[in-house]
DNA sequence: GGTGTTTTTGACCGGTTGGTAAACTTTACA
DNA sequence: TGTAAAGTTTACCAACCGGTCAAAAACACC
């Protein structure tokens, strides 16, 4: 029986240990160069193998980037899920932008990968954005006009208050390059990250202008 | 004379045009489909010309996607030359939001294609990411300091601060089929864009919670 | 209309790419 | 230990890609 087919049955040890080496090889070079700009020689090389072994548990490029698209977004819904109604909103608030922007920081080639395929037209995620995040962000957008009716979050819109929250901090592991190059190299990772946080919660609680 | 040679010389008429449909046909290419992705008979087809053609005025497809990142380098640093110390901070940030978002609403593709550059590494923008910019930033940064010591600014990193408004604003163009998916297609592009504005400019200036 | 230059094109080339065929090696298990 | 299945590899292919070439077509100028 081959791999292929054995994807509906049990699969062996050694099936689950390569398709994730594999996977995580393809992250690297799909975020990496995009799904064009990768190739299957450089994802084998990076695994550790050559590119009939990997295509004997992936039957396709395209197999491989599908599977990973739909790791990440299992992960990439998972901070926005625990927005409560019943919790202060300025707590929830200030946890959700640490949460997104430790991901940003710990998962930036998820990231990449993501921002890369939704930049480009989203050919392979249409469905999932379409269905799985909006049912969400509807969901969550309801939590915050609560907010909002009982005075405790300014009236804006809810929706363009998620899009700036994601903007924000994966800018951070999206946009890394830049980042980098207008701070300089001076500070390290860990201080980016708390100024960056330091900045953000200021900015989402109180604005900029001094009343 | 070949058009190559000329290049140090005055261009004809004919020259101009053509490079200008290349760069055009350019533009849609690589903005949907990042460099890799993009095939030099992509763009023939779309400018209108045989493959040849297209590598008679420009020498390779780098020169082409050269051509264009410089000419997108220009109009992308002009809204923020204008940040003025003597003007009012908050009306700055408004205007400043504002043309970020009418160049995120009129120019997406420019948008796109520097975000798929810098996300995969910006190969070819390391220099004006360092320097141009880089110098640029430094100096508004110093304007904004100068505001906050007068006590107009709440006194937060003026550098995330920058970040956090091209973030904000140029997510309406890369990340537009996500933006879509989840607003659904019920509004226009104007009133996505009227939303989106007085969204951000309340953000910026109020924050979210009401005290 | 003639002539030198610019522009355009079809045919082609070498290298790369995703993927396959088939033979070989290793593993699991009776 | 024997053997059938799973796993791995070498050699290969057809399609595609960036780019060249030489000849033809269009143009500018007399």
């Amino acid at each position: 029986m081959t791999a292929r087919a054995a994807k509906t049955q049990r699969r062996t040890r050694i099936q689950v240990a390569k398709e994730e080496v594999i996977l995580e090889a393809a992250l690297d070079v799909f975020s990496a160069n995009g799904f064009r700009g990768a190739t299957v020689d450089q994802i084998a090389e990076v695994a550790g193998m050559s590119k009939p072994n990997v295509l004997y548990y992936f039957r396709s490029k395209e197999a491989m980037f599908s599977a990973l698209i739909a790791s990440v977004m299992d992960i990439w819904l998972d901070p926005l899920r625990v927005f409560d109604v019943d919790k202060d909103p300025e707590a929830e608030l200030r946890s959700y932008i640490r949460r997104k922007l430790e991901m940003a920081r710990d998962f930036p080639r998820e990231s990449r990968l993501f921002a890369n395929e939704v930049i480009q037209g989203a050919p392979n995620t249409e469905a999932f954005l379409k269905g799985e995040l909006k049912d969400l962000v509807d969901e969550k957008a309801k939590v915050i006009r609560a907010w909002q009716k009982v005075g405790k979050l300014r009236k804006v819109d809810p929706y363009h208050l998620i899009f700036s929250i994601w903007a924000t901090t994966q800018h951070y592991a999206d946009f890394d390059v830049q980042v980098r190059a207008v701070l300089g190299e001076g500070l390290s990772g860990e201080g980016r990250f708390e100024d960056a946080a330091r900045y953000l919660e200021a900015l989402f609680v109180n604005g900029l202008i001094v009343r």
